[in-house]
DNA sequence: TCGTACACTGTACGACGTACGGTGTACGAG
DNA sequence: CTCGTACACCGTACGTCGTACAGTGTACGA
């Protein structure tokens, strides 16, 4: 059995950049993005960190791929719908992604050259909407508003410190309202405790104005 | 002359809360949050790195206070307008203190309780629209519509890799062009090709989409 | 049999956040 | 006028970070 063999089996597979990248997301998703360290990734591969560097120029490098491999997950436009089907099912698909990869929508702000997935991806988002009508000018208006409204929900989601409905109730009652003197916060009060009585839950909420979002981009149409 | 005099006249005042975080803001919007250390800010401030603790507990809440501070430049929506008006002056006014300080888009994704001026701006958001006619349940979806938009979008513009409409034009067609084979992105070429030639503004585009949703929102009002 | 190329790593450097234990000065009490 | 205390500030040190550099061992073609 050779050294390479013994290492395969010693740490499951021979190094690769994908098998890298991959790794580096898990940990980022299991720890955050602060806990993920050349060092640490190194370990979880079984591996020296140094190693890392054969297959990742540098940290920035593979921050860049982690987003783009993240850009990968999110569902292309299907092309047998019409558009806002289409647009919607992209959509919902993107905030699932990135709602399970918090630490990606942090790491946008820095990383300024997209990579080939988040290209292919806008290709195929700008298509769906020049074969549904839109001009060049409108779709780049749409694709503007659309990514912003996205992107934007999943930047307010990641920060919500709660997942779940019940730890939503528990915090706002706990937590929140105890902090919000109802004479300064009237209206922010009111709010919170109207939604702690009809539930919580993002999808829905992102889903209400995504289609709202739709709707008042179908009258640019230019072949409606 | 006392100590505490002559270290004044050194390091321009005594230190204190405010002083530090304004600066670390200067920093950061000078360097970029990852030039943003305690030493480096201790030395713009004349000072040594521990003392910055006699004032910040850690850094995590330096961040925390350097966001809030951000929050505290948004301008409140007006209250002797129509509430479209007065959404789209705090959304515009957003979006500009968010580009001048990129770095706290990208910092709002792991800071997750918000301090006294984004609790005041929330409110003030929310009295708006509640006086408008909104209900409580269309209030909050508007608030997450609107903010989601802002913030998404902020984040597009903070990736972008040039501020200027001039960078814009070289970097298209200089490096982003080459870089997409026509035949594998059609689409993008085109959108490329007729963003050089209408020319390039960040702020049209903004409130291209952003006057889309409140007209969308309009017809939510109960006492429309 | 040997040379080369490749995959990998050990060590070291400078910078980071910050715990800990000072140090000097201002100031109220005696 | 003296002195104790409190406060503002800092020097040093520790563990961790990214990564430059100089190897080391093995596979493989000649």
């Amino acid at each position: 059995m050779s050294a390479r063999e013994q290492r395969q089996v010693a740490s499951d597979a021979g190094l690769s950049k994908q098998r890298v990248v991959v790794e580096a997301i898990r940990l980022a998703d299991r720890e955050g993005v602060d806990g993920l360290s050349m060092r640490r990734l190194a370990g979880e591969l079984g591996a020296g960190a140094m190693s890392l560097y054969h297959y990742v120029a540098n940290k920035e490098q593979l921050l860049d791929a982690m987003i783009d491999i993240v850009f990968e997950e999110i569902e292309l436009p299907p092309e047998e719908t019409d558009w806002q089907s289409a647009m919607r099912r992209r959509a919902v698909s993107a905030r699932q992604v990135l709602a399970s990869h918090p630490w990606a929508i942090g790491l946008m702000e820095s990383r300024t050259s997209p990579g080939p997935a988040n290209l292919r991806h806008r290709e195929a988002v700008t298509a769906c909407l020049r074969r549904a009508g839109f001009t060049v000018l409108t779709a780049t208006h749409a694709n503007w508003l659309l990514d912003s409204y996205v992107y934007g929900f999943a930047l307010q989601e990641a920060s919500l410190p709660f997942d779940t409905a019940d730890e939503f109730t528990g915090m706002t009652e706990e937590v929140f309202l105890p902090q919000l003197p109802p004479d300064e916060f009237p209206y922010l009060n009111e709010s919170a405790a109207a939604l702690v009585a009809a539930g919580y839950d993002p999808a829905e909420e992102f889903i209400f104005g995504l289609d709202l979002i739709l709707a008042a981009l179908e009258p640019l149409r230019a072949s409606a």
